[in-house]
DNA sequence: TACAGTAGAGAACGATGGTTCTCTCCGCAA
DNA sequence: TTGCGGAGAGAACCATCGTTCTCTACTGTA
């Protein structure tokens, strides 16, 4: 038998697929237990609840998004090459098979109303990621609010682009970063 | 007795207010005929069933969409100003009682994956207004390619201001399109 | 007054979902 | 070999939901 932490994780990859592709509420239980191969009785045991259970996703995919945007900038050299990163990682991730946008904002707009846990695991996530471009905006020694101005863009195309599935909406993103970033680093040499 | 017109109308805005504060598959058909004051023989009269309902609220967002950009054009002088007055209408909506973000994006995140017909409403809204900031950057004189920029920023502006609160999103997104129109002047004079 | 037609209230129906319970089976200790 | 603890399969349970149906009451008309 799988231990749990393997249980564990199977249950939650499972239930990321299924939530992610055709949302929350439209998944039953009885849909994860066979994706993951774990019967109903043991994701009673590890979850408490399916609202236990999206909140453990949206916890994978917090750590799926740090992951790949530190991983897209560890390939950059400077801070505003790092801050572009961002967009070339978004750029990937809009052409994979079955993108659907970001599944923080899907899952906000499904059961923010009515489930204070999850938003405010949408919140954190959110906030965490503006942290982050922050941080890289100060090391580049641009104001702190082009870091917002980056998170709209960043935010904007990825719902843009599950919407239209139009390819070139990251690129776009990246074109108007490089656009507010050089306006910015003329008023602030 | 109501007229057909009359029923319609108080069905679509009792459903628009509830889909929009709960989430659409949060709210049962029972609550919407509380809430419209019309009995459900009737609402099955006029509609076919929920997801037509929801498509009828949705071209209802539409028009009020629509209506509150051209409103805010209007008292703008030129087409730059124009393209600016999107982000003041932004701004005056995010601080509305109850604003939890753009009903379209909403929709699709729920419902986007399992209804056609909902993912088409909500890309035939997001089609039309890209094409309406692209009519009003050509009429600046700029390139096609802001038309896109400026949308993301709009997008974004609206997830984020949904998920933070953040009082000052609208006035980051439009600073930004400011610096993103001056950036393109200066290549295009 | 009697009647036909219509509308509303809400019960009913069939499906589905989240959660729990039962039953059976397997591995292992004594 | 016997008995026990735990695990899986899936039935069961209760609530809810979308949709339809029934019954009652009222309106306008002859």
């Amino acid at each position: 038998m799988l231990d749990e932490h393997a249980a564990r994780d199977s249950v939650v990859a499972a239930a990321d697929r299924l939530f992610y592709a055709r949302g929350v509420q439209a998944v039953g239980m009885d849909a994860v237990r066979a994706e993951a191969g774990v019967s109903l009785k043991r994701i009673y045991g590890l979850f408490q609840s399916k609202e236990d259970l999206v909140v453990a996703v949206l916890a994978l995919r917090t750590r799926q998004w740090d992951d790949g945007v530190a991983a897209a900038a560890a390939d950059a050299g400077s801070p505003r090459e790092r801050i572009l990163a961002v967009f070339d990682f978004l750029d990937a991730w809009f052409r994979e098979d079955g993108f659907r946008g970001c599944a923080f904002i899907n899952s906000f707009g499904e059961l923010g109303a009515t489930s204070p846990r999850i938003a405010d695991a949408v919140r954190g996530h959110k906030e965490a990621f503006r942290g982050h471009v922050l941080g890289l905006v100060r090391e580049a020694g641009l104001p702190d609010t082009v870091a917002l101005q980056v998170v709209l863009l960043a935010e904007g195309a990825q719902t843009t682009a599950a919407i239209t599935h139009d390819t070139g909406v990251a690129r776009a993103a990246r074109g108007a970063a490089e656009a507010l970033l050089a306006a910015a680093e003329t008023r602030t040499p």
